[in-house]
DNA sequence: CGAAACTTTCAGTTTATTCTGAAACATCAG
DNA sequence: CTGATGTTTCAGAATAAACTGAAAGTTTCG
């Protein structure tokens, strides 16, 4: 992002960062920090703005709202609210006598990370063991030195991986009671 | 990438992926893999490739044969060289006796992940909790249940991410021998 | 059925990222 | 100094990702 350019905030600039503000203010500077840091979680910048937008709306919110609130189009709200019920960061629900679909944001912070080791975990770490593990197979009757060492990294890459592997899934399925205690003696 | 597109492999396209390889074959797989788990992981495409092929190649290797070897450009392989140096995964190394650079990775797999959690540490956990801190000073002062409720949801998200970047930390600098035993009781 | 209310899709556009290639720059040997 | 060798930079081209807006699709209700 070039100096000069902003995220997107509703009601012009943002006031200068140590002011106090009011709710709405707070809100919305919330909304547009979420959303760089989005980015930088390699999240696209819209869906990490309507994730946190949800996170901080005190009821849930209809298309239309979260379309006005961030000034962005149907298409654009509607692709990333799916992808964020896909995920399970973000629930519709249908108030009675109401055909239009409200969104709410899962706001245990556990479970919303848990949600997003989960994923990652499935992107990031399943595949590169795979590949891995494919690559050392077909590495498996080289001879020389060479050949070794070769398979040694492989096998050194695919071991450390599976080592995360393991520790992510144990933070997902652990739960906060069982991971927090773990962590703080790790830190100690 | 279009179907018909294939990631570079030296010497044509890849065979079969059961079959067993020529080590020459079997590196240029492993490149091609390493290059499009570095995209799941937000490194670009080339970035990742390079440091494939210096961890794949048994001596350091020069611009030239990078450039030669992945079909990128000069600019392009001397950028992402660079890049690599910068992080830490990559050592440029002199013989002596020549003028020309050569390229070594750093192959201990240990070092490698601390590196790339440190990195990830800097650039995912440490802004966004001073995002975070910063919205929750703004909102100090604001009274009312909402306002509570949204402060609360800051502090856990902060809180969060601080035990994050706490363990993130820990493990950078402890080592593979102070973090494997925690990691293995953890998941036993 | 038919109109209203709401959601989904997608072709075309915009924006952001990555890559090229050639020129500028640096260093060394003679 | 001068030419040879090697490195860095950067404007413009190519590619990839995200977004718009309008049309098509779906559901509900009178």
């Amino acid at each position: 992002m070039k100096p000069g350019d902003f995220p997107i905030l509703r009601g012009g600039n943002a006031p200068p960062s140590g002011a106090k503000g009011t709710l709405g203010e707070v809100r919305d500077e919330f909304v547009a920090q979420w959303g760089a840091i989005g980015s930088a979680w390699g999240i696209n910048r819209t869906m990490a703005q309507i994730h946190a937008l949800l996170l901080a709306a005190p009821q849930p919110m209809s298309t239309d709202e979260i379309m006005d609130d961030l000034h962005i189009s149907r298409g654009n709200a509607n692709t990333n609210l799916r992808d964020l019920v896909g995920w399970g960061l973000v629930r519709s629900v249908v108030r009675k006598g109401e055909r239009r679909e409200y969104f709410e944001a899962e706001k245990d912070v556990w479970k919303m990370f848990g949600i997003i080791v989960r994923e990652r975990r499935r992107r990031e770490i399943t595949p590169a063991v795979e590949a891995l593990h494919r690559c050392a197979t077909r590495a498996e009757g080289l001879r020389g030195t060479e050949a070794e060492e070769f398979r040694r990294m492989l096998a050194s890459l695919e071991e450390f991986l599976q080592l995360a592997g393991g520790v992510m899934d144990k933070v997902v399925h652990a739960g906060q009671g069982a991971v927090v205690p773990w962590a703080l003696r790790l830190l100690k």
